[in-house]
DNA sequence: TAATCGTGGAA
DNA sequence: TTTCCAAGATT
């Protein structure tokens, strides 16, 4: 390639630096991005990307201010037990992160020496990590030619070059264009700007064309149909599931619950006791999962959540226990005072705010 | 490969 | 109101 050439790429050609000139000018400011021309704390990037996960940058704001403020440092984290980890992301969903952030700070720590190994193939390796994240990080916190792609990237791509297979199955497609695009020079930026792109201009509804610096080279744009990529295989939606739940509040205040298994939905997380929740759900034998004998009250109404695969729809019985009642084995009292940091998922908070009403 | 795994906000 | 989906990883 002339110098000419590089100087002056054809406005067809998908270029890298038209999309950094643009990020340069346009680019989000967010917490964990460092100034211009600085390299961001490789800790502060791989939280974030651990917590923005399939999660929203507004989500993630106070969260990741939380964590950063009481553990400023991977070893700060690594020295703390699951339980606080675990108190500390509850609400933010999807709690294996925490569990594996928890685990990847320890393996950092204990085999290396603190530093977060640079390369994306180490970086695979660790708790979490899996392959987006590890180019990710190799690309933002070492500016190593990685190219990381997330749900914003996967769309792009589709788009400049129309792909007609439908996800999932065009991924490994998409990831050998997008690598195509990266840069030897500032991947790192150029994986931002190509998921800035993504979330301001290139959007799913509605994206700004006109705006975008490669509106020019995109086929999508140019064949008009552009709001149609990515393409999607149809998934199947899951089926509502019933059950009770049994919020025992004692005369102080305090509040029976018990901890979750280590592994399947909420894992380790607080919750108050309910019955198995199932399809075939029979609320007349669900007072005979009470984890107490009490007068109980069945509160008005029902709570209802969605998870990912299932929605769920939970009645609610209360009942209110003097101070000599000891917590039934498994179980135990959460404090008043204590009941906002607890590992609550939301949909207990739900539970129990329903069950005051 | 296909399920599993949370939540809340935007359109 | 319903639908979609947001910087995916794990099994």
């Amino acid at each position: 390639m002339t110098l000419a050439k590089r100087k002056a790429p054809k406005k067809r050609e998908i270029s890298s630096a038209a999309l950094l000139a643009w990020y340069d000018r346009h680019k989000r400011k967010l917490p964990w991005r460092a100034e211009n021309g600085v390299r961001p704390d490789p800790y502060h990037v791989w939280l974030s990307e651990i917590m923005l996960q399939q999660t929203t940058v507004k989500a993630v704001g106070p969260y990741y201010a939380r964590f950063l403020d009481r553990w400023p440092t991977v070893a700060d984290l690594a020295a703390v037990r699951l339980e606080e980890v675990l108190k500390l992301w509850a609400g933010l969903g999807y709690y294996a992160r925490a569990r594996n952030l928890h685990a990847c700070a320890r393996v950092i720590v204990e085999e290396h020496a603190g530093i977060f190994p640079e390369s994306e193939a180490k970086l695979l390796k660790l708790p979490g990590i899996g392959a987006y994240t590890a180019a990710a990080v190799a690309a933002i916190a070492f500016d190593h030619k990685a190219t990381p792609v997330d749900g914003n990237i996967e769309r792009v791509v589709s788009r400049l070059f129309a792909i007609e297979e439908p996800l999932p199955a065009s991924k490994p497609l998409i990831r050998e264009r997008a690598a195509t695009l990266t840069p030897d020079q500032r991947a790192g930026d150029f994986a931002q700007a190509m998921m800035d792109l993504g979330a301001t201009i290139c959007t799913p509804k509605k994206p700004a064309c006109a705006l975008c610096p490669w509106s020019e080279p995109c086929i999508a744009r140019e064949r008009g149909d552009q709001e149609t990529f990515p393409r999607k295989t149809a998934k199947a939606e899951g089926k509502l599931r019933r059950g009770a739940a049994f919020v025992v509040m004692r005369e102080d205040g305090a509040l029976l619950a018990r901890t979750r298994p280590d592994k399947g939905l909420l894992a380790g997380m607080t919750e108050v006791p309910t019955t198995d929740w199932a399809h075939d759900f029979d609320i007349h034998d669900a007072s005979a999962h009470a984890p107490i004998e009490a007068k109980w009250h069945r509160v008005a109404g029902a709570v209802n959540h969605v998870f990912t695969h299932f929605p769920l729809e939970l009645i609610v019985y209360r009942t209110q226990a003097p101070k000599t009642v000891r917590a039934p084995k498994g179980m135990r009292w959460i404090a008043m005072q204590e009941i906002d940091g607890e590992a609550f998922p939301n949909v207990m908070r739900k539970v129990i705010a329903h069950a005051m009403s």
